[in-house]
DNA sequence: AAATGACCTGTCAAAGTCGATATGTCAAGG
DNA sequence: CCTTGACATATCGACTTTGACAGGTCATTT
């Protein structure tokens, strides 16, 4: 149960709403995992039943800040360190990778310089991501391996539009 | 819906029973898309009433070879040319190297040094995979892919251990 | 002859996820 | 004053995925 331990993650880091979470997870954790406001919502409130989160705010237009417990970070810590990962993946980009070689030449080409096109723009996002870490930020590390594997990704994509030519 | 697709690029490689398929969501496509046997039946009987794939043998034990039609390479190609990628994301092990920076050192070491040792074994086994390669084989690229990528992602794993040393 | 293990197909209930729908607040600009 | 758009929470039906259950075949080894 990967979700539910990706909000504690988030919340392990800052206090959020469930609004925040939603969009926390289509940036800062959009390379790793995805979940939408109506997954998040009742998410928070097993985790609040369970006591691993609590509302630490109400603020304007109903909003609730939730912030992870004690029980929480111990259950995140348990997990990350003594669960074994599923190193199972469903990654429709890489799908498309891979059957991508199935393709006549000139199909590929086109399906190939899409997702250049739609790398490069990660990568100028990533750039600026990074150009605005404050020093001692924890997740550089993180942010640089992502660039890092983008590149590789850029490199394999541009030879095999070139060799599509 | 990925399945599908994932199913047909496979046929489209080479016909094969469900048990085959499912073989093969374990060891080539193992990076891209997993699936299990469950799913992989009801799909394929699902694909055979739309005509777009068919069972072209059927041998010992039960079992029946599938073939895909002209009709599933027209929607495996339409699919991949003409439809718009879901890029989201959810991807476990990327998700724990993430927070993996919300633990200790101690921790963090134990947990990073864990995935060296998977992602050592999977080099080897890539490596493998490399070597028996018959010249000509479209999937080469792909293989070399995947070769690049865990470079990248083993030499920061390895930053990363010496750093909580 | 029997046991083991790989091969092979299938179903089902439970859990997880998506997309639509609903409801409302608040700030800024026209 | 009214509209627009970001903020904010919540639910629900449809679909996808998992893990357990179920049944059976065939070749090899003991």
């Amino acid at each position: 149960m990967s979700l539910r331990h990706s909000i504690l993650g988030l919340l392990a880091r800052q206090p959020s709403t469930g609004y925040e979470l939603a969009r926390k997870f289509d940036h800062s954790l959009r390379t790793a995992w995805h979940a939408s406001h109506s997954q998040i919502y009742p998410e928070l409130a097993r985790l609040e039943d369970a006591g691993m989160v609590e509302v630490v705010e109400r603020g304007a237009r109903g909003s609730k800040t939730y912030a992870i417990t004690d029980d929480g970070r111990a259950e995140l810590r348990r997990w990350l360190v003594e669960s074994d990962p599923d190193r199972s993946q469903r990654n429709e980009s890489a799908l498309r990778l891979f059957l991508g070689q199935l393709l006549p030449d000139e199909d590929r080409r086109r399906v190939f310089e899409r997702d250049l096109a739609y790398l490069e723009a990660e990568q100028d996002h990533l750039r600026e991501l990074q150009s605005k870490l404050e020093p001692g930020e924890p997740f550089a590390a993180q942010v640089d391996l992502g660039l890092r594997t983008q590149e590789v990704l850029l490199a394999w994509l541009r030879e095999q539009v070139e060799a599509a030519g």
